[in-house]
Parts: structure tokens; sequence; C-alpha cells
DNA sequence: TCCAAACATGACCACGCGGTCCGCTTTTGG
DNA sequence: CCAAAAGCGGACCGCGTGGTCATGTTTGGA
């Protein structure tokens, strides 16, 4: 389609700094992290931000994107492993490391950022499901939780420790045991809420 | 200590007004919600919202405190409760279903609002410890939980529900049962990570 | 070596924010 | 009924924001 020539060498560089810049800044203050102080961690101008990425949404998409992009690679691999249990449970772990060491929670407010992000983000949901499915056949995780649930679930641990300011960074972890613990079969009470229906086709 | 004349008939009333449109506006708007639109809602000049509070915060601060208290009041109650292991997922459930018809969850963000605020919640943080350590002695929940760990669980079920854009309103209660079910002694495995310590003394 | 195209820059713009202030209106108690 | 006190409103201020643009600088192929 829109086939760009390279990026010239300075420009290259510039954007990867950019990427990193905004990531720890986004990470640090939220949406309202601001593109000045972006393009300065950056060593930066500020009229480069912009035109690297048209608008601070087409930066945060950037940036999402890489992040659901490796979650569902990571997703993929795991799906072949032997025990489908650990395999869920791996995944759940690597999706709050990530989330541990750059917080995106905040993209929930985030309206729809890009189409690209979509068509990743629907990869990512299929790859669960599959995990989800294969862990279920087995027995290792209860009978009525659903793709979308662990989705969902996914982001808890991370957001649960963060309540505490000071908290070992390895916090999460204690959450994550916990919810996994709740999605066992063994000792499973029948819920009372049906499980959403997923938001974004396939 | 400081004992004020009681308000006017008309500024009490424009302060109901005040408190009612603030909690709407923050739970749509988050911590970004303006002062101009508050006032517009709560169909009032901006002079106005600073003549009963003298910042933002304090505004805030005011709302966060009626909420923590009806909190701890449901709390304290539910300690007399027999069932002590009904008595605290009650106790979770009064605070999902508080917090689903207003959410206040980005108040992680702000810091130290009031100290008024801060002694009401750890009047709170101590009624949940009661809560906890009764249920715990009963074996309703897993040995290895803490008072703390609670606390932090609480906000859970609403977070995630909230993923989900056109949900329904009930959705929390779904994932308040899975992360409750991970919190009972059968099948619970081993945690990999201490509980955090209190932030706050007593 | 040279030059056109790609890129970087930071002053600049319009805007919305939290917060202030003072002239005006409403309430209250005697 | 009336003054004094309390409350109200909204124009106004300074600031930081996302985004633009004209000007100057760097790059890379020929």
């Amino acid at each position: 389609m829109t086939s760009t020539r390279p990026l010239r060498a300075d420009a290259a560089r510039n954007r990867q700094l950019l990427l990193a810049a905004a990531a720890e800044e986004f990470a640090r203050h939220g949406l309202d992290a601001s593109i000045a102080d972006i393009a300065r961690r950056a060593g930066v101008g500020k009229g480069t931000v912009f035109r690297h990425f048209a608008t601070k949404d087409d930066l945060l998409a950037a940036i999402v994107l890489d992040r659901i992009d490796a979650l569902n690679t990571a997703g993929e691999r795991l799906l072949h492993e032997a025990d489908a249990g650990a395999a869920l449970l791996e995944f759940l772990t690597i999706a709050a490391r990530q989330r541990q060491q750059l917080d995106l929670s905040f993209l929930q407010e985030a309206g729809e950022l890009n189409s690209e992000v979509g068509k990743v983000r629907a990869q990512m949901f299929h790859t669960v499901n599959r995990l989800v499915d294969r862990a279920r056949e087995r027995g290792a995780v209860r009978a009525d939780i659903a793709g979308a649930d662990i989705i969902l679930l996914m982001c808890a641990p991370n957001y649960v420790a963060s309540y505490v300011p000071d908290a070992s960074p390895d916090l999460w972890q204690r959450y994550l045991a916990i919810i996994f613990d709740g999605l066992r079969p063994e000792g499973a009470h029948p819920l009372p809420h049906p499980p959403p229906v997923a938001e974004h086709g396939a």
C-alpha cells in the first residue's frame, strides 16, 4: 500500500528515542503526560514529536501496538506448551510482568486508538481464547470461565498492587496467585453473572 | 473547636447540589472533571464552588469522606453477623455496589487528600481487619490472607468490569465471585509473595 | 563536492484549566 | 421593615496544554 521509503538515519534514531521517552512518560503520568516533557526526555524539539506522530493519540497507539503484539506472540508460543493450565498461568504472568514495567492501564479511558491497534488486539483476544479453551478442556480451569474473563482479569493483579505506593515491585504475583486460584475448578462456586460478550468480533 | 455557625439556607442547599454534581462529574471524567462543568451541573456560578470548597481537592475529599464513612459503618454492622464468611462477602458486595454507582477509582492517583480522610480511612482499615480476622478464624477464608489484601482486592471487581464499555452494570458480581473463590481455603495454592505492610498505622 | 529533499527546531497560537475578586443580591435577626 | 452580614456570579488572570509553521540544519545519492 503506502510503501514509504526508509527513514533517514537521524529520523529513525529520533523515532526510537521518542518511543522510549513516551513510554516512560506515559507510565509515570498516564494520559496527562505532556508532549513537551516527552520531547525533552528524548532530547528533541517539540515539533519533532509531531513530525513522527501526527497526534498525541497516534504516539500512544504506536506504543500500545508494540505491547499487544508482543503479548500475542508470547501467547501463540504458549499454545504449544504441554501443560495447558501452566501455559495460561504463564501467559498471565508475562502480561503482568510487562504491565509492571510499563503501566498502560489508563488506556482503558482512551477510546479506540488506531484501527491498527484494533486489529492486533483482536488477534490477541483470539489467542487468549484458544489458551483458555485448551485449559478448560483439560480441567485446569473451571468450566464457567470464558476467554473474555481472562482478558479482563489480566490487568487486575497490577491494578491491585498499584494501590500500595511503596510496595515491592513483585506484589502483583500475590494477587495473580489469588485470582488464579479463583479460576481453578476446585472449590468453585457458581457464578452469579454470565460472561460479557466479546467487544470486538473474532 | 472551630464551631462554625450554621450555613444560611440557600448556602446549605447549594452545598448539597454541588456535592451531587461533583460526584457525578468526577464519576464521569475522573480527576479531569472541570470545576466549570461541576458548577454548571449544579446550576451555580464558578465562584460559589470555591466559596464552599477552597480547592478542587477539598471538594473531592468531601465526597470521598462520605463514601469511606458509609463503608466503615456498614462494616461495623457486619461484625455482628453470625456467619463471618458471609459477612466478609457482603462487605465486599456493598463496597462494589457503592463503587459501581460512583466510580472513584481514580483517587488512587490522588495523593493524600485531607487529614480527615486519612483518619476515616484508617478506621475503615481497622474494621476490615477485624472482618477478615473473624473470617479467617472460622476457616471461611484461607489462612494466608491479610486484611490489607481485602482492602486492595476490594476495588478489583469494578475495575475489571469497567473494561467492558457497554456491559451489564452488574458484571462486577461475576468477578467478585471469582476473586472470592480465590480467597477460600479449598484448593488454595501457596502464595508467592507476602502481603504488603499496612500503609497507614492502625 | 554539491544540492534537493528530508528533517529538526522552538517561537507562536488558541484554548481550557484552577483559582481570584469585587460588585451585586439574598438571607437573617432584631 | 431594615441594615449588616453572608452568599452569589462571572469576568478576569496566569499558566500549561496540544498542535502549527516558517526558518534553519542535516543527510545521502549522484
